[in-house]
DNA sequence: TCTGGGGTCCTAGGACCC
DNA sequence: TCTGGGGTCCTAGGACCC
């Protein structure tokens, strides 16, 4: 069928606000002296290096190396290391993104540090020039939180990925890219390797290696059949689609910036190795209640559940080093009670004596919104409210004191354990953590 | 000694149904 | 002897993202 429609698809025009080196940024907000010094950020446990400041790029330090093995290094060299923030970086990050969803029409929030906003009509009506708009954002952003960013603007999402890249790599443009016509599209493709646009990564980059694919240009030109084939189905399509400058991606469907989750997941490395099923169990109920939480924040109510244990990959012993197992809820719940009886349940059947575990989460999934039951037509009952009137009252009060007076505060018995000392082994190690200096809890004291 | 924690989307293949 | 074809649902797993 052909198509008839008699106007063509409204071009796009999309801005991606990426701030640069985010958790570094937020360190130096607040430590000053940090400016010009390697600096890198770990992950849980102090494991890996997952954000760097250009000072300690160019020390050679890769994202996700191990800290034991960059230490030394890192030392040498006058840096310093952070243990994650989540606090201060979620805080810094809803700063961020609030200047920028009053900047335009629309905003889809892509992760702590990115921001995808909906130009169209902005240059009509308010700024003809979208370079002078990235700027402006640019500087707003900088003046309020004293975070640095790079624009990137561009017809689709993926060339507005890779205008933002060009931005961050060419100092004369000024943190800000607009690729306006095709003709410096093209020349923006060509500044690109193929393997750092948006959706090629380790497998596909060694595909298109050896089909002598080198440049974002060369990949904008390969034949869509061959991308359906070698690049993932409809997604490689997508992909050589978008940098061909046709837009397949739209901004994420969401009322306040951030997009409505399909599952989400909690889970964490133990600070040492765990053999025994108390341990494990104990590490497991706090993220099922932690999980349980969320799900209530978000007012939804879980079909689904796995659980999960992991053994170190890294010790020697043959794969698989991961076991997992899936309930399915016949009622979507969100009490924490229920959904502890079935996750211990379920590590029993996972769980394996003689084990070295190092990491053990559960995922829930299979959303219906909390309290509204889809229609079943095959069981003549009613079917069951989620959580029952006097226990939903009980969560919400604990939802209430912990938010309150801090995570953890009030627990049920079943996931008790308590501010332990000396912590459990299981527990996440966090050395090296900076205040979180936009709380309440901590705020700065300063002496004369 | 020490190797993160979240997510997304898509495909393939099997079970099952009519 | 001859043994369809199309659909759905589910799960596992792969690839990607930050």
């Amino acid at each position: 069928m052909p198509d008839r429609r008699p106007f063509r698809r409204p071009a796009g025009i999309f801005a991606l606000v990426d701030c640069n080196n985010f958790y570094v940024s937020c360190e130096r907000v607040f430590q000053p002296k940090l400016e010009g010094v390697p600096v890198v950020v770990l992950s849980n446990n102090d494991g890996c290096v997952v954000a760097r400041s250009a000072e300690a790029k160019a020390l050679g330090l890769k994202m996700g190396d191990p800290y034991f093995q960059v230490r030394s290094l890192l030392v040498r060299h006058g840096g310093q290391a952070f243990s994650s923030n989540y606090a201060l970086y979620g805080d810094m990050s809803r700063r961020v993104m609030g200047l920028l969803a009053a900047e335009a029409p629309a905003v889809e929030v892509y992760s702590v540090d990115e921001c995808f906003l909906d130009l169209r009509g902005m240059t009509r009506w308010v700024q003809p020039d979208l370079a002078a708009l990235g700027k402006r954002l640019r500087r707003r952003v900088h003046q309020h939180t004293g975070i640095p960013t790079c624009v990137g603007i561009a017809p689709t999402k993926t060339l507005a990925k890779l205008a933002n890249r060009v931005a961050k790599k060419r100092p004369e443009l000024a943190g800000v890219c607009w690729l306006q016509d095709a003709e410096l599209r093209a020349w923006a493709l060509e500044q690109v390797p193929a393997e750092d646009v948006w959706g090629v990564g380790r497998q596909y980059a060694q595909k298109l290696q050896e089909q002598g694919i080198t440049t974002a240009a060369q990949l904008a030109q390969v034949p869509l059949g061959w991308a359906k084939q070698q690049l993932g189905g409809v997604v490689g399509q997508r992909l050589v689609r978008e940098l061909q400058g046709f837009p397949c991606l739209a901004l994420g469907e969401s009322e306040d910036g951030t997009r409505q989750r399909q599952s989400l997941c909690v889970s964490r490395s133990f600070g040492g190795a765990v053999t025994t099923f108390d341990q494990v169990w104990e590490a497991l109920a706090n993220h099922v209640t932690r999980a349980a939480e969320k799900l209530r924040a978000q007012s939804s109510a879980a079909h689904l559940l796995t659980v999960f244990v992991e053994t170190s990959r890294y010790d020697g012993t043959p794969p698989p080093h991961s076991r997992s197992t899936v309930v399915t809820l016949p009622a979507g719940t969100a009490d924490t009670g229920l959904l502890l009886a079935q996750a211990r349940a379920a590590l029993r059947r996972i769980f394996g004596p003689g084990a070295r575990y190092v990491k053990t989460g559960v995922v829930l999934g299979g959303f219906e919104p909390e309290g509204q039951r889809q229609l079943d037509l095959f069981s003549p009952p009613p079917a069951p409210v989620s959580i029952e009137e006097p226990r939903a009252a009980v969560l919400a009060a604990l939802d209430g004191l912990n938010q309150r007076f801090g995570r953890g505060t009030v627990t049920l018995a079943a996931a008790l354990v308590g501010k332990q000392q000396p912590p459990p082994v299981w527990a996440t190690r966090f050395e090296r953590r900076s205040p979180a200096y936009t709380s309440w809890r901590e705020l700065w004291t300063v002496s004369a």
